[in-house]
RNA sequence: GUGGAUGUAGCUCAGUUGGUUAGAGCACUGGAUUGUGGUUCCAGGGGUCGUGGGUUCAAGUCCCAUCUUCCACCCCA
């Protein structure tokens, strides 16, 4: 047998029936990004190393697909990192190029390159591919989709109250429970500076983030192995455990963090935004959680998280507010908020709990047979104003056995076949057959255009 | 990057303590039905058992290596 075709570890290929779900979910979510006002951009599937090392941590920078540059790039490289076998130095000068890792940092660099042609606050949403090197596993891709909506240029807490309500739209349009997660990065500084660690809050954070999924002990043990002190731990552990609702969260927070500055600055931004909200009837549940962090460490606001409530599988939409992501592309002080929605995972979740719409296999609602050459001038006749008339039709391409041409719409899904043959083009009247019925009549052509509309 | 499982027909999977021609269902092709699908019946094609090496008279089966996919950890959508 020849060699097994597969696409590259963690890829995959969507078939019609898949696309025609995907679809399905990404227009849902562009419906409700456009009726915010969000416009659609889209950049290269590369970026410039440079562009990309560097944004993600250390973690991230070794998950960043690279390109080989083009040509014979190994004689331009240093003959003694050649010989050492340094991949790390080494890389720099076979590569120069990546595949893009998310959709936040291209879009930072597009805004400072554009800057002169955009106008601000700049509201875009974009829907591309990212990629990767991460080892698959359950809801775990090398390449998936992510459907990002961001402002760019305003400060205003109105913007995360924006993102909040297309958050609940989306997933009340596509019939997912979630429950979203709101928390601030100023209260998880305050919280740093409140038990006396203001320099350990990335080391806090990142164990604190573990804290539904491992528990509390594991939680203080790790923080242990990132050299917090006994003493921080022993402060850090009432906030830890808060209970209640957000407002008796808050409250409690109130007390813990209230004198830091950035603590009393992030609680009041969250109150500011639940305020706001209050004016719209939510479907989804909002959830004040002092220990959500996530990973990416440009946010400096609002950090937001979304999860299915009916399927376990991770995170299905997050983001957050960075004030100085273009900063890193050479203009300062301009601050974005924004969130993505991971498509694959929503696709998992709605796969899950069987909630897609009945999906058509085929736009085809016509078939025409294919009985030969003879035929052939009167098939193509009734095809034409088939399409004329709006309807999806197709004529069978070969002169097959009718019994494959009828299991070819049966597979397809196709609901009428209209058979030509000698009779019919002698006559001038096509016979049309309902698929489901298995009802077959011999009409003129508007008649059959007639039915079929109906 | 660490640990665990997996790989047999296009797909989903059987295959006994190692034993002679490796099976089933689905799909495909032909026929029962020369102009009729979805139901039924009959027949047929299709496999160097992931790859490479080893043990043995004999390996799909046992051992080693390697790759793939899946699962957990790290991290993340």
């Amino acid at each position: 047998m020849a060699q097994k075709p597969s696409t590259p570890k963690g890829t995959r290929d969507f078939g019609p029936g898949q696309m025609s779900r995907r679809n399905y979910i990404f227009s849902t979510i562009r419906r409700v990004f456009e009726k915010y006002g969000y416009q659609p951009i889209e950049t290269p599937a590369m970026e410039n190393l440079s562009s990309l090392l560097g944004k993600y941590g250390e973690e991230g920078d070794k998950l960043l697909f690279k390109v080989l540059n083009s040509g014979d790039y190994l004689s331009k490289a240093d003959a003694e990192l050649l010989a050492d076998k340094d991949s790390l130095k080494l890389s720099t000068q076979i590569t120069e190029k990546g595949l893009r890792y998310d959709l936040t940092v291209p879009f930072a660099r597009y805004v400072v390159q554009h800057r002169d042609e955009i106008t601000f606050p700049f509201k875009r949403y974009q829907m591309q591919p990212v990629w990767r090197a991460d080892r698959p596993q359950k809801g775990r891709y090398r390449e998936f989709y992510q459907c990002d909506v961001d402002v760019i240029g305003s400060d205003s807490l109105l913007n995360e109250v924006d993102l909040i309500r297309m958050i609940d739209e989306v997933f009340e349009n596509l019939q997912i429970n979630v429950v979203v997660k709101l928390n601030n990065r100023k209260i998880l500084s305050g919280i740093a500076q409140a038990i006396g660690a203001p320099e350990q809050m990335t080391e806090i954070t990142v164990a604190m983030d573990k804290l539904d999924k491992i528990g509390d002990e594991a939680v203080y043990a790790e923080l242990r192995e990132r050299g917090i002190s006994g003493e921080s731990i022993e402060l850090l552990k009432p906030v830890l455990k808060l209970e209640g609702n957000n407002e008796e969260r808050l409250a409690e927070l109130e007390k813990l963090i209230g004198e830091t500055e950035d603590g009393a600055k992030g609680l009041q931004e969250v109150r500011t935004i639940l305020s706001y909200l209050e004016a719209f009837d939510l479907k989804t549940v909002l959830e004040i959680d002092q220990s959500l962090a996530r990973g990416l460490n440009y946010y400096t606001g609002a950090i937001i998280e979304v999860k299915a409530a009916d399927v376990q599988i991770g995170s299905i939409c997050g983001g957050g507010r960075y004030d100085n992501l273009t900063g890193i592309f050479g203009w300062p002080g301009v601050s974005g908020v924004g969130v993505s929605f991971g498509a694959d995972r929503i696709y998992d979740v709605l796969t899950e709990l069987e909630l897609f719409p009945q999906a058509t296999e085929s736009f085809t609602r016509v078939l025409i047979t294919n009985f030969g050459e003879e035929e052939t001038p009167f098939a193509l006749q009734v095809l034409r104003q088939l399409q004329h008339a709006g309807i999806a039709s197709e004529l069978y391409p070969e002169t097959a056995k009718l019994k494959k041409q009828m299991k070819y719409a049966d597979n397809k899904n196709i609901p009428f076949v209209v058979l030509i043959g000698e009779e019919e083009r002698l006559s001038g009247k096509p016979t049309l057959k309902n698929m489901h019925s298995g009802e077959q009549l011999n009409v003129s052509i508007d008649e059959m255009i007639r039915r079929i509309h109906q």
